[in-house]
DNA sequence: GTAGATGCAAAGTATTTGCGACAAG
DNA sequence: CTTGTCGCAAATACTTTGCATCTAC
């Protein structure tokens, strides 16, 4: 898993520290979208000595190296998410907080579509839905 | 313009105060989307005692009212306006920051349509487009 | 008159940074 | 070796809050 992001560090001639390979580790396995805290919390049961300042260096460091994604979803903190092959948007239950990633092909054809039609080339987009589950309370 | 925000506060029982009723003059002629700190600089063209602290309470208590939207750009500042009839989405020049505009009733529907595939009700939406001018550069 | 609003400054969060010590290539 | 990283604590940036005072209704 997390050979994946150590490989694109090297790709971008990004020193592979313990640190980072311990923080490449954990967002790899993380199948939410932790906010920097969170990683901080689940980084310091590998490593204790770990500090947050390194956590924010690096994440700010995956993602400029295109290795992970912010979001800023309601709240305030920045969340964040590795990068795989698919892209995807998030649909966020207002009530729960649960988080469900989704693709819509459609949707990303009409965004191009709208984009052009201004006269831009879309470079990134960012959608978010959110919704209160059905048939709840 | 701005007895259209003064008209939905008594409306909402919110008490409208010469403070109020400033920032709501200065948002309904914002034509583009001010962060708090903007906000404040204008308001204090007109009256240089307004502190800061009551623009951020009363832009909270517009957005609670319905009457002005929050946005969570780039930037980590949250930015403002105000809810017209018309909703909107947003197309973000990446290279100058303009913000542009946009409606695209297909978008909409097809939102409704991937909340409803996963069992639920679409309660609101957030959708940035980034974008690169064409020939510019 | 009374509940709620304001100003001010102090307190919170979230994030960044300067700096000496340290480690990867 | 040398350049870049780390940990720590101090510094920023943005936003919220306690409290005494004031004001719309």
């Amino acid at each position: 898993m997390s050979e994946n992001i150590e490989r694109k560090c090297k790709a971008k001639g990004v020193k592979l520290t313990d640190q980072r390979k311990i923080i490449a580790k954990i967002m790899s396995e993380a199948q939410d979208h932790p906010d920097v805290n969170e990683l901080y919390i689940r980084v310091s049961k590998i490593d204790p000595k770990i500090s947050i300042a390194t956590v924010y260096r690096t994440v700010k460091l995956f993602e400029e190296a295109g290795i992970v994604t912010k979001h800023d979803f309601k709240g305030g903190k920045a969340r964040y998410e590795q990068i795989n092959e698919g892209h995807h948007d998030h649909l966020i239950d207002v009530n729960t907080g649960e988080i469900i990633e989704f693709v819509d092909e459609e949707i990303e054809e009409l965004q191009k579509k709208v984009a052009e039609k201004y006269g831009y080339n879309l470079v990134d987009h960012k959608l978010e839905l959110y919704g209160i589950k059905k048939n709840s309370k």
